[in-house]
DNA sequence: CGGAACACCGCAAGCCTTTGGAATGACGAA
DNA sequence: TTCGTCATTCCAAAGGCTTGCGGTGTTCCG
């Protein structure tokens, strides 16, 4: 269906080889020749087979990005910087939603494999690093981003989520907020992890911890807001919620304000991530700012350098886990503790 | 580097094509040469590579979609949808955030056809249409979504804009309002010019029209919210407030808030979209539901469908363009309108 | 026991592109 | 006139995969 090279060679009356070399402007080729060629190429509409291509050896110039979701404000923000990114540094990006599904993901490895993908970048690691290893074994370079993917990822770039779970907690401190409750999820995901950590790290340097801990399997607006009235019906005496990502924390005002209470003067609350959303609740959120942006190009940028480095044999560039910094952003979700 | 069917021949001791049938479940094979081979492509690892089945004719199994940005929420879930129902159809997608800028349009659309993808879902067509002739022109299926592409598209799925916008005026009517004030964007863009119409169109009807339309040529929470502030400043007599879009109907609240006044009693505010955020301002944003999810699910079907259709020779199905139904969400944002 | 039917497997062509080397032709120099 | 030079162009091979066709070896029936 397509034209093919051979096409714009009869139209220009030339040689596919000749063809050939005005495309990639290699070799000789007189104004002439290049003219018809290229009328010839404007006329019929044609491109150059990638396929094609591909087998000669040439890089795919593609690279996969495995996610558990697209439509979830956070990796939307990540996948497009990613993406963007990407694409000025000349690369095409598969984004593939694993909807944290096992079947998924190898499916989509498969294909990342036979689409002979230059390199991977991934923020899916859910359960097992099974699968991955299939593209580690095919050499293909591996970014981890937002997490760890232990063994596997040559590099990994995420935020400080530790240091954030002593800013919330710090930050809660200062207003005086001793009787703190946690809500978030996935109790799986390893950032979520990492910031209760951090939480109670900080919590304990005053001999305190959480007074409730409640994470769920899922990590929806819904699932987390149930679990915020739970909390906030069984453990009233809390004076602040901590949301481990900001649409949990928008859970807790919410769940807060159905109960008939204000925030910030019945219940604090903070979050984590500052997405737009963040602002969009009234009181606007109080939270800790990650450079979703930052993470993003960051990794995209080190697997650019990976793939240039590998291709002009250049000796592997060794990189580690990069963990950059976060930041409180304070508005008007948490307020002094109420007095007992 | 990837090893190749040849290698797997080798090492199974047997040649590419008994290889090649094994693989593909075609023509006769031993129990025993199956098991040698099977064993041989596990020990290696081995993937076909896509590049060479697509020279051979085979179709690529991908699309294209392109859209303006991933990392607004209404694109999010559309893009997340669409591209896990096609995965379910055995496609691969290659998003293609085109940052409405027509250089990377042009760029992504030459990429799409150097990858011979076998069909386009386009959400994008800003301004011309110049870049998508190429694609039509090389027989390439393309929908559009949420908006027309008049004469360049196989067929259009979109939410029905105009009769939201009717939707939307009859709701505010019946609460006692009208003086009413329109902000959104941005201004070139179809689905919002529809939904315009029909509020104009609903208007009308009773004599009315809209006091006030702002419209921006950037869709960020940011402008929007620039926007109102200013169109409340300058009509105040207004008593409720349009959002072409639930973003832009929440920075409406932010903005009534922020100048003193609560949210439906000095103002209704009602949006169009239904997204996960209209849950999230308080009070819960009052809109126009339009299913995001059933017109990607619909655009993804048509198109698998034509594709379906093309290989196997049948003739071409007719589709034109489908609108689906919306409906009102009524939540906390609009009251009635206050006593003059 | 002869031969047909059948199961199984390999050969080789062809898909599209790039590229090293060889071919062609013109031209100036010896 | 005869040759190198040089610009220009073409030939052919390679790369991974599928598939029609032809070539084995086996089985089974008459």
């Amino acid at each position: 269906m397509a034209p093919s090279i051979r096409t714009i060679a009869k139209l220009a009356g030339t040689s596919v080889s000749s063809v050939s070399r005005v495309i990639n402007n290699s070799g000789y080729a007189s104004p002439d020749l290049r003219e018809r060629v290229e009328a010839a190429i404007r006329s019929l509409n044609f491109t150059p087979s990638k396929g094609a291509r591909m087998l000669r050896g040439e890089p795919s110039r593609m690279i996969g990005l495995i996610l558990p979701s697209i439509d979830v404000p956070f990796f939307g923000i990540l996948a497009h910087t990613i993406e963007q990114h990407l694409f000025e540094c000349g690369f095409q990006t598969l984004i593939c939603s694993t909807a944290e599904n096992a079947d998924h993901e190898a499916r989509y490895i498969a294909m990342l494999l036979s689409q002979r993908v230059d390199g991977v970048i991934v923020a899916s690691a859910f359960s097992d690093t099974g699968h991955f290893r299939a593209l580690a074994d095919a050499g293909i370079p591996i970014i981890a981003i937002d997490r760890d993917l232990s063994g596997i990822a040559d590099a990994a770039v995420m935020a400080d989520h530790e240091e954030g779970g002593r800013l919330m907690v710090r930050h809660l401190l200062s207003f005086g907020h001793e009787k703190i409750g946690v809500v978030g999820a996935p109790g799986h995901s390893q950032p979520v992890q990492l910031r209760l950590a951090g939480i109670r790290e900080e919590l304990a340097k005053t001999g305190l911890e959480p007074l409730a801990v409640s994470l769920s399997g899922e990590h929806s607006f819904a699932e987390t807001y149930r679990l915020a009235r739970g909390l906030l019906e069984a453990r009233p005496e809390v004076t602040a919620l901590i949301g481990t990502t900001d649409i949990a924390a928008i859970a807790c005002i919410h769940a807060a304000h159905d109960l008939g209470f204000t925030v910030p003067d019945d219940y604090s609350v903070i979050g984590f991530d500052d997405l737009p959303e963040a602002m969009f609740v009234l009181p606007r959120l109080t939270t800790v700012a990650q450079p979703i942006r930052g993470v993003g190009i960051a990794a995209a940028d080190t697997l650019a350098k990976m793939i240039a480095a590998r291709e002009s044999g250049a000796p592997p560039v060794a990189a580690d886990t990069t963990r950059m910094p976060v930041a409180l952003v304070a508005r008007q979700s948490v307020g002094p503790a109420r007095s007992v």
